[in-house]
DNA sequence: CATGAATGAGAGTTCATTCAT
DNA sequence: AATGAATGAACTCTCATTCAT
């Protein structure tokens, strides 16, 4: 008589939720995410979500700590066995594009939170920006001590490299349609590698000593 | 004892409700932004707002235009009587880090609603955006064509300049925390026109002919 | 500097007031009728309907005496000069459908103030509903003494003719969907004539004495 | 201390506030019954509401298939093994006088809605009334056939008697209003089955061929 | 007479969250 | 681990009505 409840294991609940969480919350950011949806693309019980994270903030932070922690691990990956601070520039700007790219809420969410002056922004989320920030800032700064790069602020090079990267992935069906209405040149067919390049070519020549 | 008066100045209840939506639409972002809370910052009936703005997103709308007009009139106007595009991208570069440092909502307002693929873009916004870039992306052209700017992606140069900025004013109470915390270079004292000057000063380089 | 104020006379816009009012909550009924509608629709301000009728109830009341005052009058007067009873029945039920046809609020109105039990009905709607009801019941009444008629029930007779009637009135249009829909005859060519005759014909058969 | 716990069955709820919605629009009619005063009824929160039924219109047609589910399903049952038109008719008007006198809200119901005209009737409610009408016309076709019935208008003397039905349900308490007031005759203490066989008896007279 | 600004109450609806099972 | 029923607070928006001019 009773209705055959679904078993499957926690793990796995757990992780579709948060799966399905960062494709929501970056496509409609915090607040026009409804746990009713997030549910239903679960195929998941409303109550379940709460089971596993607590709270609609609560399961914000996971998402967070999920994506900052993977785009972190990657770049320290990808820049293992390089000493060099222009190569380890080159490999920080196109491994972050390529995940970028590939993990578009990665930059909805960062551009999303940026933007409001981290008012309610999760102590975690400003954790983990910070030691990407810090990464960044350790290869200019160790550039500019090997003299390879000179009048260095670092701060503002970060958002001209990692803010323009975002910006161009969230903002890439905008430029298509900008591009259709307008006849403009918005760089609406540039693929990331492309937009990649010209950004570590500029940033080289932009820093480099005369 | 008695009720003080309402004013029963349609001009004046009508700006004070613009003001305060560009405030609370900035910071909180629309969905966050409860009509509710407006009407009681503004110490005004919550069906003034629809009296005046008929709904939620015609009063979105309203506030959008405001801003994007001020800002591409403001623009405009520093910039007659310029005809060297050198100096004219550095006017526009400098009117604007002014202007977003002086309403700071713009910046809040722009990369919020870049930072969802502009999925719900009001077409207003949409129109008013791509009228400012397209002035931007005239002065460059016009220095490629002069022959100061060579290997130009304005669309590209566009986000370094103005998503630089845009972050710059909107993470400023973060890169102060940020600095105490972990002791960092993260601009924190930095004012505006350092910022401004710094950027300008690489762009020029970056673009400049060898 | 100040606006032009309209000046029309008083009664004219008390009378545009309230024949606007007629059209609205004989279609809308009472409570989807808003007095924003009404005023745009008067072109005046929301603020002299309330002038002069005090509150949307009075306004509807007002409406009501309006219309049961003319079709009583116009019932009256085409019933002078007749003595027969028989006649007097046959002029009742015409100059009724004449009227319901070409006034066709007062059927609804009718109708949805008898559809619900009078809970709320206004004093004045209900007394005037009762002299019309009290003319045809003493037609009736008088044919039974005169022997044109036996065995009569005046309020089944009076529902069976006046709610007939404002029926047909008011389901016009839904009778022609119907039909077109099922393609079964629902009378919806009939004009009114017809079916004041056809009523006439059975009420008389039914009430006559064999 | 603590709050008594509530009910947690699905079905006792719904229909519980199906039961409250139908003697709610029946007696406010659609617009002006609120859905807050439904939960109250209830004592339920407003939200179940719209848990169960979407929206109010989707509350509303489910009240409206309901009461003509039901009228219909009993009239089918009580015809079934009559053959002869004759009592066929009886029969439908008989079982519809008991019903629309035992659920007073479906003359209340079906007089609003005929009532303006069905501007806005849902789809359901139509499709449902023609399905009754359909029913009685069928009875009058092959009474016709048959040569029981002559000169019949099926569309008129079905609101003759169904009209009339519904009119008599809803009018009772102002019927005996007007009785106390005028001291007329308005059948304020006929009971539902003298009013039907009236009917039924001067129906036939109307319909019956010399 | 006439207006537009202002209001409070309440409408339908949504949502994060909890509870009993 | 999982469910559906239940809730309260908040949401956007509408409406009859009033007030100052």
């Amino acid at each position: 008589m009773t209705k055959p409840v679904k078993r499957r294991d926690a793990k796995k609940s757990k992780k579709l939720i948060l799966d399905c969480a960062i494709k929501l919350f970056s496509t409609n950011g915090y607040s026009s995410t409804s746990m009713e949806e997030l549910a239903k693309m679960c195929d998941l019980n409303k109550a379940m979500i709460f089971y596993y994270y607590k709270t609609k903030q609560g399961l914000y932070e996971a998402v967070i700590i999920q994506i900052l922690d993977e785009i972190y691990a990657t770049i320290i990956k990808e820049n293992t066995d390089i000493s060099k601070p222009m190569e380890e520039l080159e490999s920080f700007v196109k491994t972050y594009a390529l995940f970028a790219c590939s993990h578009s809420y990665l930059p909805s969410l960062l551009l999303r939170e940026l933007s409001d002056s981290g008012a309610q922004m999760p102590e975690t989320l400003f954790s983990h920006m910070r030691k990407l920030y810090i990464l960044f800032a350790s290869i200019l700064d160790r550039g500019v001590k090997k003299g390879c790069f000179e009048d260095v602020i670092p701060m503002i090079v970060y958002f001209m490299v990692v803010g323009t990267l975002n910006l161009m992935v969230t903002t890439k069906p905008l430029r298509i349609k900008a591009h259709e209405i307008d006849g403009i040149d918005t760089c609406s067919t540039c693929d990331m590698d492309e937009i990649s390049e010209y950004l570590i070519k500029k940033i080289k020549k932009m820093l480099k000593e005369k």
